[in-house]
DNA sequence: CTTCTATCTGAACATTTGTTCAGATACGGT
DNA sequence: ACCGTATCTGAACAAATGTTCAGATAGAAG
């Protein structure tokens, strides 16, 4: 049982940060210690520490990959010119991409006040980003005249907020196949938006 | 500095409450601990136990009277036979009710994992009612043929996620008056639901 | 003024925390 | 067969954790 030592592990880093991962969305990162996470690995707590620098630099890592997974996934879906088009093509990206990753999306929200000012401030640059992207469909449709939003930064964060509430009931297998959900989504943000 | 001893204390209880409210929506309840709580009511540790049996019923009493007053207030509201009306009614309700208690919001969404399962239950509980009472809006206007609605358990959810969301950027003083966030959110939502 | 009691202090407890490090170990290269 | 080095163990550290409790204290009641 347990890992001999000696062995050569590129596989060690990635199980500790898969087994923290698990921990952290579960627990939460506080409630969470060093030797819960080596236990999971079957290594000694000490061993951590030579894939990480300290227990906040793991919780960051997660976080800020899991941003940039983000950001590179949604640049690389080619966006229609059609700000409908490119709306419905973000609604479904952004529910299955999120879904796909329960565990990175709780740790992504609800972790943010446990990272230091700096830390905190790079995952704070990130997210806007993403957000900035879904605005400007927002307004690239306001501008054509295809949408009628009162405010396209309160229309931008309503519409990712309401998205991450699939997050809280969503089960695969569930009633509803993830088509219907999608689709279920979709009628309502357009609808919300259209003019 | 410090409390004398001895005083009679009927205030103490209502701080320490208001005191571990705080702490635990600024840093989670697990990473606050028991000894700050005290510090800032301006006791020691032990005296807290006069008013808690343990740190886990502090948590469970400030998350269950807080869903306990969202419920009692909606209630109050009388809400009208008109779908439409009744469901504007709600939005405005909604928003105002959770913007006047930032704190009380964040734990109760943040903290119900660190929760025992027999609290948790009792919790979703009362969650579930809510979130039954706004269903309960979205299928009157679906059979009155009013609202349009694919399926009112995740057009519910999407709602309440959706309003949810104007906690995480909302400040008073802001760019946008109360009365102009919530005509911006109803907008949304009626145009969403509505046939 | 004395007595009573609710309230708080201050110390103690066993455990757990993040982190460090000297030494053991086993694999890859020679 | 041997060495070098990346990797892991196991013990140690000071600090912090939730909780308990005997005793001090101050206000209320008589």
């Amino acid at each position: 049982m347990a890992r001999t030592q000696g062995s050569h592990s590129d596989i060690t880093g990635p199980r500790i940060r898969s087994a923290a991962l698990r921990l952290f969305a579960r627990h939460g990162y506080a409630a969470v210690s060093m030797r819960q996470i080596a236990k999971e690995v079957g290594v000694q707590a000490g061993a951590l520490y030579n894939y990480t620098p300290d227990k906040q630099s793991l919780l960051f890592r997660l976080m800020r990959e899991h941003m940039q997974d983000l950001l590179q996934a949604y640049a690389a879906l080619n966006s229609s010119s059609d700000p409908q088009e490119a709306l419905r093509g973000f609604v479904g990206f952004h529910i299955r991409f999120h879904l796909e990753r329960p565990d990175e999306v709780f740790i992504a929200y609800m972790e943010l006040r446990n990272l230091t000012p700096e830390n905190f401030a790079e995952i704070e640059d990130l997210r806007r980003s993403y957000e900035n992207a879904v605005e400007k469909i927002l307004r690239d449709g306001q501008r054509s005249g295809r949408f009628a939003i009162a405010d396209t930064k309160i229309a931008t964060l309503a519409v990712i907020a309401m998205l991450n509430g699939v997050m809280t009931w969503y089960r695969a297998g569930g009633r509803l196949s993830l088509d219907e959900v999608e689709q279920a989504y979709w009628d309502m943000v357009r609808r919300a938006v259209t003019a």
